[in-house]
DNA sequence: CGTTTTCAATAACGTATGTTACATTGCACC
DNA sequence: GGTGCAATGTAACATACGTTATTGAAAACG
C-alpha cells in the first residue's frame, strides 16, 4: 500500500523533481483498488482501460493455449507497473492474476497525457521503465531458449532476488517468497516435479534456502554463476549512478 | 532501400498527416547505412547511439552466454524499428547482426526529441511499435515455454508471414525467406538437426514449402491451427480499421 | 479442531529432443 | 566450370526432462 519501492526505483534511474513527487504521489493514492489472491486483475480479450501500479502484491503476467497450456510471462513485484500507454491497444493479449493479495493504483490516460506534456523526467523514468521490462522478456527467451533447468530456476531467482532489492523489500539475505513450485514451473516452461528436482539440486549446492514463503540467497554470486547471470539487462545503473549506490552488501553483484 | 514498408504498417494503426510523412521521410533519407550479410550492426556492451530503422534486408536481435550459447530473441524486417528510445541507457544488453545485406536509417535522440514535440500522432504509431514488440516478445516466451517443436516452428513461420504481409512483402502465397536452419535453431531453441526434421514434418503434412531461399504458405489457415496462433498479440487492427483493409487472399487470418 | 484442500516430495517409467557423425546438395568465387 | 565451403539431410544413439501416481505435510476452512 506504499508508492515506495517505484519511487526509490525509478530515483535509481532518474531524480524527480518535488513536483514530479507530488504527481506520483497523487496518481497512487486515487483510485487504489484492492483484490485477494489467486485472481484476475486483466482478462486477455478486455479492452485496456487503465496502467496499474503494483502498490503492494505479487502478480504475474500470463498467457494460455487454447488446450490449457499456460506460461507466466513476467512476474509483478511492488512497484512495477504493468504496461506503460497499453491504452492505445484494441484489446488485451494477454491476462493479468495476482499470487498474493494485491494492492493497485490505475492510471488513466489522461494521467499521461499529462505526464507527457508537463513532466519529463517522469516521461524519461517511464521510458526506462519499459525498456527494462522490455529486456527482462529478452532475458526469459534467453533463459527458455538456451539454460538448462537448474540454470534457468538460479537465474528466476536471482531476477527476482535483485528486482526486490532494488525496490527495497530484501532484509539482509532473504526475502518473502510466495511462488509455489506450480507457478516457477509455470514461468519457467518446466513440469512441477522437474521443478521440484531443480529447486532440491539448488538446495544441496547451498545455493538457495526456501522454505515455506520465505527465500534466503546466502551466496549471491555463486547462485548468479550458476545462473550465468549477467545483471546489466537490468539496467540498474544510469549516468555515474551504479547500483552500489544503494546500500547493498558486497557480494551483491558479480563481475 | 525504402520508407514504405514502415508507413504502410504504421498507417496500419494511425493516419498520418502529409507533415508526418515529411518528417519520416527526411529521417529515412538523412544518414544511412548499408551492411553486408552475417554481419554486427550493434554489440552488447556498446553505448547506444541511434534508433535504427530497418529500410531493407533482413536482421536479428541476439544474445549470447559466455560458454557460446546463442539465442535469437527477435527478427527484424524491412519497416521494423529496432529499439525506440534505446538511447537512454546506458549500454546495450544485446546484439544486433544482419541476415541479408541490410541498409538502415539512424535516428538520432533529436529526432525523437522533435518528434515527441511536435507529431502526436508519430508518437502513438511508435508506442503502438513498442507495445507489438513486447507482445511479440511475450509471445516467444510462450512458444518456448509451451509449444512443441512442431508448432513453435509454426507458430514462428505464421508470425514472420503475417509481418511481412503487413508490410506489404509477400507475393501471393509465398515471401522471400533467407533465414537458414542454424538461424531458426537460434530462434527456437532446438538444435539445427531437430530443426530439419520438423521443417520435413512441415512440408510431409502440405504446410509449408520452402526451398532455396522461398518460402510458400498454400494454407495459411491450416498452419495457424497447427501453431495454436492467436493472431491477436499483433494488434493488427485499431478502431474499426481491421486487417482486411489491407488487399489479402480470404484465408489470410484464421478464426 | 477436525476436515479438506493445496502444496511439496519422491519414485518408476516414457519420450521429445539433443548429440555426434557423415553424406549430399547447392552455391560463391576464382 | 571446377573447387571449396556453407547449408541441408539422415541415421544411430544419448539424455534431460515430462508423466503418472502415491504419500506426507502444511495451510485454509468451516
Amino acid at each position: 500500500m506504499s508508492l515506495a519501492s517505484l519511487v526509490r526505483k525509478l530515483e535509481q534511474f532518474v531524480r524527480l523533481s518535488p513536483v514530479d513527487h507530488v504527481i506520483l504521489n497523487r496518481a497512487s493514492t486515487e483510485r487504489v483498488r484492492h483484490f485477494g489472491p489467486r485472481v484476475d486483475i486483466v482478462r486477455e480479450g478486455e479492452k485496456p482501460k487503465d496502467v496499474h501500479l503494483i502498490l503492494s502484491g505479487w502478480a504475474c503476467r500470463y498467457k494460455q493455449l487454447e488446450d490449457g497450456r499456460r506460461q507466466v510471462v513476467s512476474f509483478f513485484l511492488p512497484g512495477d507497473i504493468c504496461d506503460v500507454n497499453v491504452f492505445i491497444l484494441r484489446e488485451m493479449d494477454h491476462s493479468i492474476g495476482t499470487i498474493t493479495a494485491v494492492s493497485i493504483a490505475d492510471l488513466s490516460r489522461e494521467f499521461f497525457d499529462k505526464v507527457a506534456a508537463g513532466h519529463p523526467r517522469i516521461v524519461t523514468a517511464f521510458w526506462w521503465e519499459t525498456l527494462v521490462n522490455a529486456a527482462i522478456q529478452r532475458e526469459w527467451t534467453m533463459s527458455l531458449g538456451q539454460r538448462t533447468a537448474l540454470e534457468r530456476m538460479a537465474h528466476l531467482l536471482c531476477e527476482i532476488w535483485l528486482r526486490l532489492r532494488l525496490a527495497g523489500l530484501t532484509q539482509g539475505d532473504s526475502c518473502d517468497f510466495p511462488l509455489t513450485q506450480g507457478d516457477l514451473a509455470d514461468a519457467t516452461g518446466l513440469s512441477k516435479v522437474h521443478v521440484n528436482r531443480t529447486l532440491q539440486e539448488l538446495r544441496a549446492d547451498g545455493l538457495i534456502v526456501l522454505k515455506g514463503k520465505t527465500l534466503a540467497v546466502p551466496k549471491l554470486d555463486r547462485l548468479m554463476r550458476a545462473a550465468l547471470f549477467n545483471p546489466n539487462y537490468l539496467h540498474m545503473d544510469h549516468e555515474g549512478r551504479q547500483l552500489d549506490a544503494v546500500p547493498v552488501s558486497p557480494d551483491a553483484v558479480a563481475g
